[in-house]
This record gives C-alpha cells, structure tokens and sequence, in this order.
DNA sequence: CCACGAAGGTTGCAGCAGCATTACGGAAAC
DNA sequence: GTTTCCGTAATGCTGCTGCAACCTTCGTGG
C-alpha cells in the first residue's frame, strides 16, 4: 500500500510517515502541489492524504485537476479548519473525507482504511468494460463516472454479457437472464433488445460492441 | 438503518422497536436464535442486539455462528447480567459492546451510533447533496446549514438514495430501508412517498432531484 | 462463385406495465 | 381540537416491450 502525503509541515509529515510505516503503508511525501501532480502521473497511489493550506495554494484545487486527469484515487483532506461549512467545501468538490488536525493517528488510519476498503470491495462486483463501469448487484452501469441509463430487458442483456466479458455467451442462457421461466417468449424478443442495445451502446461512446457468434450466441468487447 | 434484535422478553422488544423506530431505525425481531440466523441471511443488518439469556440457548452462541459465516455485522449485547467477567467473555468472543439491563434508550442508541461509525465509514457520517447535508446516523438533514424537516418515512428514503447518490438504488432496497418485515404493504406507498418527498425537495430548492429507472429502482442527483 | 436458406438485424406499432400524482380518511402527534 | 403523517386507491401518462414484417449477412453446397 502507497500513499501520497502533501503536507508542508515537516515535523508532522515526517511522524505521520514513520506511524503510516507500522502499518505496512509506504508513504511518498511533497510540500507542493506542482510536484504532487507530477508524482501522481508517475505513480499509483492507493490513496492521497492533502494538507488545505500549502505554499504555492489552497490544497483543495488539487482535488478537480486530479479528478479531470481521469483518476479517482481517494483523497482525504487534513486541515486545521474543521468548520462544518468548509468540510462541505471539501467533500462537494470530490475529496472522500475530511480530517481536522490535530488528529489521532489511530483516526486517520481508520479513514484510511475506509477509503480504501471502498475501491476494493467494489472491485470484487464491478466489470470494466470499454468506458463503462458495470454493477451487476445494484444493476448500474456508468460510463466516465456518469450514470448510463438503460431500460431493464436491455440492461439485463448487458449485464449478462458483461459477467463474461470476451466469451461467448449462449442464446439460451442470455434467454434466462432476461425472462423467467414464466415468461414464454414466442418472437425475436431478445434480437430486438439486442439491436436497440447496440445503438445505445454507440451513440453513449460507450467504447464496447456486441459481436454476434453465429448460431452460438454473442460477445462483448472493448471496440 | 436496519437492525436485528433478538430478545425474548416480548413487552420490552416491542417498547424498544418503537423507540428506535423514532430514531428512524427499522427492527426486525426475533425471539429464538435459529430464527436469527436465517433472518440474517435473508436481510443485511447494520447491526444487531442480541439478548445472552434465550429460549433456545445462551445468545453468546450466536456470535461465533455468524462470524463464521464470513459477516462482520457489528452486534450489541443485551443482558441483565453485567457483571465485568462477563463483558470480557462477550468481548472475546467477537461482540462489538455490552449493555447491561437496565438501559435507557439514548444509552442503546449513542452505542448503536458508535459502532457503527466503527467499523467502515466514518465518511458516511456526512453525505453532500445540491445545497443539502445529509447526516445518516444522527438523521438529520441541512440545506444551506438551516435544518431541514421531513417526516420519517420520507427522511429514510431520503438517506437510502443518499447513501448512494448517483447510483441507481433498487425498489426493493428502498422498501427494506422503510419498512420491516412485519409492516407488510400493499399498495404504492413507497411511491406516494417518493411524490412527495420530490415535492418537499423542489420547494425547499435543496438542488437535488430524484430520478426513476423504469424497471429498476431511483436515483438522487444534483440538479 | 453464385444461389439459396437460415440466422441475425432493424424498425414501426399497439398494448400495457410501471410510475406520478392527488384526494381521502384514519391514526397519530402536538 | 388541529395538524401532520401515512396508506390506499383512482386516474392519467409515458415509454418499454413483444411482435411481426421486412431486410441483411453468413455459410454451405451445387
């Protein structure tokens, strides 16, 4: 695990990382928000601890230039102003929490914790495909972090492409995602949801295309 | 929030059902501990109180049973015996806290409230929403920092499409937010509520709007 | 290499499932 | 006693969905 500390107190950064290192986290460490940028695009962090008040700016503008960068690493905002308003400040603009020093280093490893527990645990339901984030459980689909609605026969398509991503999937077993055994289906149905599917999926720029296999079944694939 | 509670004595079950219910927790409630278990596999608790003394064994039993079954649902013992001996051995064996009977009900709850900021998310406590602050755990929403009143059903809404904000969340994800097991519904309820929580939103001008998937679920976003 | 049949693709349409809204009355809170 | 909350049901509306008709692509055998 590595984090990234952007803190311009020395003395507190230097603790932090030596209490950080007990519980196994590497920690690399700047005082500037212009060499935080560029350690970011060097490295991958598990998660960003940022300090507000830094000597080349307000630590918070950091926050929506690494997000536009494409990156959702967790950043957890630490600063001597703890007013309710200005943790609204902070989380509005896409920080994942909000510490106000002085804190136990106890606290911050337990948000830390938090933070990252919810990338992970996600991961283990979440299918990436294309541009698309999928959840099947909640039965969400993203695509660039934007809600990408669909109607349910379709989204329910998809998903069952989706959970086997770059194989082949069976008419059949496509069939029994979509309907239950109740309902009979007597037409091209599932061709018909397949096709408007398929628009949907190009005019979203959703960077996935559905290849038919034929006499088999079909297959989701990065285009 | 959701809770299970597992107490034979019936009157002081029901009395402790209507008080939580007026923090805006739903309980569930069992008496025997076989029941518990399947219950638990059926609903996911945010906690859950657990009386030792029960009809069909030591509550304690329970607890090792539950962790096996790969959960970490934080649970609160309830018992008349409180003795410090015995606190240690609900401790040990894998319970989050202790409460001897007698107990007053702001004393469960600030206990309840404590274990669950423990485990995962302390960045729960807060969720930013338009112009709104929604506090899950106290209940308690702000808009522009003046406090904003709703009535309870709506407020559990509220907070389940919160806690998710931006993500669609299921039907049924909803009903279990609102309603236990026992209040059986019967007609659009949920939608009625739906109605007239969008209403109360868009009067108050909170900056955020609650959209529908057909054939899914709602979804809160900013405006 | 062409023709032909089968599988798949596309699209308009009608019906209806699902949702939104609102009024009403009983119940609970104040 | 008044007000608010809440479940129910009636009403209206939207757009999903199944169907069918028609078109396109694929693969095989002559």
């Amino acid at each position: 695990m590595r984090l990234l500390l952007i803190e311009d107190e020395k003395e507190l950064a230097a603790a932090l990382a030596v209490a950080l290192a007990k519980h196994g986290i590497v920690t690399d460490h700047t005082t500037h928000l212009a060499d935080a940028f560029e350690l970011t695009l060097q490295n991958d962090y598990d998660a960003i601890l940022l300090d507000r008040r830094l000597p080349d700016g307000e630590g918070l503008t950091f926050v929506p230039k690494l997000r536009r960068s494409g990156r959702d690493t967790p950043i957890i905002v630490l600063t001597a102003r703890n007013e309710p308003l200005e943790r609204v400040e902070g989380l509005d603009i896409g920080a994942d929490d909000y510490l106000g020093k002085p804190f136990l280093v106890e606290e911050l490893m337990a948000r830390v914790r938090a933070v990252l527990r919810r990338p992970t645990n996600l991961a283990e339901t979440e299918i990436v495909a294309g541009r698309m984030v999928i959840n099947p459980l909640h039965l969400n689909v993203a695509i660039d972090s934007t809600q990408f609605d669909l109607p349910r026969r379709e989204l329910l398509v998809l998903i069952a492409l989706a959970k086997r991503k770059n194989k082949t999937v069976r008419r059949s077993t496509l069939e029994e995602a979509v309907y239950n055994y109740e309902e009979e289906i007597q037409s091209n149905a599932l061709d018909a949801h397949i096709s408007r599917l398929r628009k949907r999926l190009a005019d979203a720029g959703s960077g996935v295309a559905i290849h038919n296999i034929r006499g088999v079944g079909y297959l989701l694939k990065d285009e």
